[in-house]
DNA sequence: CGGGGGTAGTGTCACCCTGACGAGAATTTC
DNA sequence: GAAATTCTCGTCAGGGTGACACTACCCCCG
């Protein structure tokens, strides 16, 4: 039994906001199984790595995140997935990653097998993946009510309203702005003021903020709850 | 760097509470690595088995509970543990898994390998298993917040007495029985009254609860903030 | 240059939930 | 029976939230 070797790997879920609407990043996959098809940027675990190793350095390798290595967004561990069937060429653990990352600019050539899919749009996905990236999206949708997860998906500084697209976009609801800013203007820890205004757009200009140190949120952004099945 | 291979295992966070304090199920390992010391239940994934069948089978194995393989209790999956020096025979990569059960009588005969320990106790365990130790625990403190895990921890039949004292174990507070039992008894689908009364203690007997259909508590229970790490 | 439209932020109010108790109900123990 | 113990309901003040009126400030347009 303990004769069962896997081979290892680290599949993330890669997340961002852009025109108010919640985004994957998904590879091409250009050898087989799946060839042609749809899937989630990964790699398998090198000898000397520790998951979170694998994790960060094919965010590195598929973003240009950071390239001193220091990530600026969200990186935890999801779960493992190990089916037997999950990979027709043999056993293949995937532990899979949440990665929460600003909305950056496409690079200018655009690149055809890797890019930024709208999360209500992706059907099939290869392997397991669709399952991985729906357990992706749950956990950043709870994570959203009890943590300040919801700034990683932010430039550095950013205005209420960018915080509030944010949780309307993953959350798929309305929040009213008035409420939300009082809400999160006055939780400590969450947003540093920085005094400084955004110019240029109409309407009155909105004061820009910067992550603060809190992670977790006290009292929590409750979300209402989901349809409830009646007993 | 695909040819890198695992040996995959699942470990077992068995918690109960018993004597009001939280308990964990350690056995003593009969074999080297560590060979002699007190480590978290757990074995290697079968051929055949997906990471959710093996737990199961471990929880089985390890407790006898559920001779049918219908576990009463609550199991989910925790984290992959994955560090290259975490297993000196090797890269072996652990999934931990929670699992939540009533308190049992021991065995007639107690097994010297394999027993209930106070997790306050507990010091220093095989391997990386004091910090998936400590990580289950994390995990079913703050699950206790937002869902209905707390009911696992209790027979098919409780008071909200039995279910106040699975929180002040686990959280190590102290909570106020009249607001406690007016919060549990009002949230819908959480317990289900049976109308029949515990009998023989002292006090005025207590009406006895089964476990409800409602898997998640809205509003949640929240904790105290945890004592904030100032910076 | 002065409205009009649009966005940001403040103020108000009612409602619900919660913590902090008081007090009564039902049983065991002395 | 009286005291002790425990369960359960009731009351009340304070905080958080949803709903929304209103003010502040900017761009655009005539």
């Amino acid at each position: 039994m303990r004769g069962n070797l896997f081979a290892v790997g680290v599949d993330l879920v890669v997340l961002t906001v852009r025109n108010d609407e919640l985004y994957v990043l998904l590879v091409r996959r250009d050898e087989k199984p799946f060839e042609g098809t749809w899937g989630l940027p990964g790699g398998f675990v090198a000898s000397d790595e520790d998951l979170p190793d694998t994790a960060a350095r094919e965010l590195v390798a598929q973003t240009g995140t950071g390239t001193a290595g220091r990530v600026s967004g969200h990186l935890e561990q999801l779960a493992g997935y190990a089916a037997p069937d999950r990979d027709p060429r043999g056993r293949v653990l995937s532990v899979a990653f949440l990665a929460v990352l600003p909305d950056m600019p496409d690079p200018d050539q655009p690149d055809v097998v890797s890019g930024w899919h709208p999360v209500a749009d992706v059907t099939e996905l290869a392997f397991d993946h669709a399952q991985i990236l729906a357990d992706g999206v749950e956990r950043a949708r709870e994570t959203l009510e009890y943590t300040t997860l919801a700034a990683a998906f932010c430039p550095p500084e950013f205005t209420v309203t960018d915080l509030r697209r944010v949780y309307e976009a993953v959350w798929r609801t309305e929040i009213d702005p008035r409420n939300f800013s009082r809400k999160v203007t006055s939780t400590p820890g969450f947003l540093v003021p920085t005094h400084r205004h955004v110019t240029g757009g109409p309407g009155r200009p909105a004061q820009l903020f910067r992550r603060g140190p809190a992670t977790r949120l006290h009292p929590a952004m409750l979300r209402e709850p989901a349809v409830r099945v009646v007993g």
